[in-house]
DNA sequence: TCGCCTGATAGTTGCC
DNA sequence: GGCAACTATCAGGCGA
């Protein structure tokens, strides 16, 4: 009966980001232990959240920018339409 | 020398966090294409939402269930649109 | 009566943030307007904003780095407490 | 050199929007403010915002009306064309 | 005009 | 228990 069907379908879902959402939050733990762990070698951890931070936004703005070029060259007619 | 040392224990923490993060922003992603494929399908993805969060809450949430159920019945056309 | 001024206060706190939410719209519409103009002068709004993006996440990177420094001398005993 | 001219013309829209998201930047920070005073006597800052909502919403519902009785008049020929 | 996608906002959780 | 960071939700703008 495709009533059926569609409930399995929609556990399959509901069952597939659940695991999904486990090991995300399994790997925020994770985080979590490194920065104690941090911490208890003396690190201060909001030093280390502001460094991350940096970086993130670092490597932000450099792939910003890689991509503005693409849309320079490609404005330019220098880049095919896509690869 | 020391100096070399914390260097490589910072080194350290700093990359262990980045890894953990690049592989919860994967699953992240994860999450969001399986939504999107569930759209693909004809599901609502913003209800789907609503019975995670609901069977997140599990025990005490039976108020929600029943705004869930009312979801339903409308998406059903078995509701007014408002009383 | 102590309830009128109350009464009176929470008109006061909505209308002033009520105003304030006014000019900011004022603002994201005159934004919205310099886009359109430059579109009707040939550029690219997406590029702009590509532009805009990458200076943003630029002095993002600036004020984060020194307020990283300022971390790092406060911790050495280089900074006074606060002024 | 048109080239100048034209850089002239990129750097002049670059900061216009600079200037106007600052603007924008600094009434958001305004905002904040008006909540944290509120809060400081003792009003219950998510309440609040749930009395902004709601007279947004009244207000919306307030303008989709006013365009209804103008669709009324229009249609029974008592208004003009288009201003 | 509709769907998508980004940026703004509101809610939640962990930390002090 | 308050505060700050993070996450998820939502709305508005944009392109197709």
């Amino acid at each position: 009966m495709s009533k059926s069907i569609a409930a399995d379908q929609l556990k399959s879902i509901i069952k597939r980001i659940e695991k999904l959402e486990e090991e995300k939050a399994a790997l925020a733990a994770d985080i979590r232990d490194v920065f104690s762990e941090a911490k208890g070698n003396g690190y201060d951890v909001k030093t280390l959240k502001q460094v991350l931070k940096i970086r993130r936004l670092d490597s932000s703005a450099r792939a910003e920018a890689e991509s503005l070029l693409e849309t320079y060259l490609h404005a330019l007619g220098m880049l095919p339409e896509v690869a």
